[in-house]
DNA sequence: GCCAACGTTGGC
DNA sequence: GCCAACGTTGGC
């Protein structure tokens, strides 16, 4: 999952009660489709920190609750209002995204692009600026790995 | 701050 | 339903 730190950075939800915050604003439909479909309770998030000096990988975090209406679409005093989303008839979800653990050093692009098991991840396309993006275990793992070692 | 690559909008 | 114009994202 994408943030711009400097709007919700790792930090941020470290900070939140419990470490949990609710990942509201998602947008774009298939963004919303893979957080709706593709993500459990108890999966590992990968976070990535974008337009920022050093885009990386800065961390992890674990989903604590399944795709919901998102329930800030339809608050006329939120930033992600949408005229077009009510609570009748949503047309946004969000889910509950738990802090786990930072890196000791940020994995920026560069470094990720030198790791043979990520040659296929989508985060590294050309072009990619989706903001919620399935990652496989081995794209996972060989990130874990490779933070590991730092 | 440039610009490529997308996504969305709206006239037709 | 096509597609040009426009807006946004985000690495550089």
């Amino acid at each position: 999952m994408k943030t711009e730190p400097s709007v919700f950075s790792l930090q941020d939800l470290k900070a939140c009660p419990e470490q949990t915050a609710e990942w509201e604003g998602v947008r774009n439909y298939q963004a919303r489709n893979f957080m709706r479909d593709g993500m459990k309770k108890g999966d590992a998030v990968l976070f990535y920190h974008s337009a920022t000096k050093v885009p990386a990988i800065v961390g992890s975090a674990v989903v604590v609750r399944e795709a919901y209406p998102d329930h800030s679409s339809w608050d006329p005093e939120s930033k992600y209002f949408d005229a077009k989303s009510s609570p009748d008839n949503p047309r946004w979800v969000m889910v509950d995204l738990r802090y786990q653990q930072e890196f000791a050093e940020p994995l920026g692009l560069e470094e990720l692009r030198k790791i043979p098991q990520l040659k296929e991840m989508m985060l590294l396309r050309r072009g990619m600026r989706l903001s919620i993006q399935p990652v496989t275990k081995r794209e996972y793992e060989a990130v874990l790995r490779r933070a590991e070692v730092k």
